[in-house]
DNA sequence: CTGCATCCGCCTCGATACTG
DNA sequence: CAGTATCGAGGCGGATGCAG
C-alpha cells in the first residue's frame, strides 16, 4: 500500500498524493475504455509487478476511484464517478503530449487500446456541431462504439448495435486528420479512410477531432 | 537522474515518463507563478531532498520544460513554452481534486502560493465576457497581478502597475464566490469581499471564477 | 549566501515463486 | 483466474559538506 504523501494543503499535491504512484493514472486510463479483469489489466500494462497491480487497485478501492463489478467466476475492475472524473486531466495530459517531442525510448510495446483512449483526446466537445448518435469506429482493425454524450466522447471497446456510420482507418490517419495535416476528402480518396453508412454525420463528427490549433 | 520509463507506444505514458516522478508536477506548479530560485523552490516544496531537485531541474532542462534565466548571484528557474503547456492539464487535476473528497493527511502545510494556483484553476475563460485587463488581487493579504490574455489567466505574484480594480479577499471566499455558495453581493456586504476602482469590471471577472456547474 | 554533490538508511518498486 | 509472499535493486528523504 502507498503511504507517501507531500503532506500539503493543496489540491494538486492532494491529488498526486492519490494518483500520482506509479501506474495509476495508467490503470485509469485502460479503465476509461470499459470495466477490465485482473489478468486484462496485466497484459495492457507489461511489466507491472502483480503485487503492484493489486496493491494500486485496493488504494483506488479505498479512496473510492473504482470499484468491483461482480461477473460469472469472478470480478471487473470499474471506474466510479469520482474516477471517470478525471478524465479531463488526462486528455489534457495525453494532448499535451502529443504537441510536445519528448524523448523517445527505444523498445516501446505497442496496445490497440491506447490508440483508443488517443482518439478520445483528440476529440473537442466544442467543435462538435452534429446532432447526438452513435457510430461505428474500426481503428486499425479493431472496432468501438463512439456516443457523443454531452461534453464528452463515449468509447467503449465493443462491437455491435446499430450505428449512423462507421468509420474505418488506422491511427496514423487519425492523427493527420486531427492536426489537418491531410484532409477528409484525400483520405477519403486515397483509401486510407472508409465510410459506410451517413457520411455527411461521419465528416461532422471527424471535423471535431483536432489538435494544436 | 530518474530513468525509470513505462516504454510504451502511449501519449499518457509517454507524459509520465518525462513528468510522472515524484515532486516534478509540483515543482511545474510553483514555476506557473513566475521565475523561481533554486532556494525558493526548496521552501516551496518542504521535505524534498536537495539532491532531488537538482535532479529534477536537470532532467527537466534537458526534455525542455525549464531554463535558466541568469541573475544576480546565481540564476532563476522558468517555464519554457512546453513546460507552460502542461498548464491545462495541471489545472484540470487541481479542478478534479476541489470536487473530490480526498483523504486527509494530518498535519498539512500550507503556502500563499498554492491558494493563487488555486484561483487560477477556477478561473475558466469560456465564462469571462469582460475587456482584457489589467486586475491586482490581493488574497489572504498577499497581492498578485492578473490578466486576461487570451484563452488563460496570467497570473503573477507581485505588485504596482495599473489595475482596473483591486480585488481583495481570502482563498475561502473565493472558492465560495466559485462554488455559489455565496453571491457577490452578501460576500460584498459582510466584508469578506472588497473591491476597489472599476467594480462592474471586477464583479465581470469574478463571475468567471467557478466550479463544478 | 546560493546552489548544488555526496553519503546513507529506508521504503517503493519489479520480478519470481507460490496459493485459494 | 486472481491475487499473496518474498526478496534484491534502486529511487527517495534527510543530513552534511563544499564550491563559486
Amino acid at each position: 500500500m502507498a503511504r507517501r504523501s507531500y503532506k500539503q494543503a493543496c489540491s494538486l499535491a492532494r491529488a498526486l498524493d492519490a494518483v500520482g504512484d506509479r501506474w495509476t493514472l495508467l490503470i485509469i486510463r485502460d479503465l476509461l475504455l470499459g470495466p477490465r479483469r485482473y489478468g486484462e489489466l496485466q497484459t495492457c500494462l507489461p511489466g507491472i509487478g502483480t503485487n503492484l497491480l493489486a496493491d494500486r487497485l485496493k488504494s483506488m478501492e479505498k479512496i473510492g476511484l473504482v470499484r468491483r463489478l461482480p461477473v460469472d467466476a469472478g470480478h471487473r475492475w470499474e471506474l466510479t464517478e469520482t474516477g471517470l472524473g478525471l478524465q479531463p486531466a488526462l486528455m489534457e495530459m495525453i494532448r499535451w503530449a502529443m504537441t510536445t517531442r519528448l524523448p523517445a525510448h527505444g523498445d516501446e510495446t505497442s496496445r490497440p487500446e491506447w490508440d483508443f483512449v488517443a482518439m478520445k483526446a483528440l476529440f473537442d466537445p466544442q467543435r462538435y456541431t452534429g446532432a447526438r448518435g452513435r457510430f461505428r469506429l474500426v481503428l486499425n482493425g479493431l472496432p468501438a462504439v463512439l456516443e457523443v454524450v454531452g461534453e464528452a466522447l463515449e468509447l467503449r471497446q465493443e462491437d455491435g448495435g446499430t450505428a449512423a456510420a462507421t468509420i474505418e482507418m488506422d491511427a496514423t490517419t487519425g492523427w493527420q486528420l486531427a492536426t489537418g495535416k491531410v484532409g477528409f476528402q484525400d483520405a477519403l480518396a486515397d483509401g486510407r479512410l472508409k465510410i459506410s453508412g451517413d457520411k455527411d454525420a461521419a465528416r461532422q463528427l471527424l471535423a471535431a477531432f483536432t489538435l494544436g490549433g
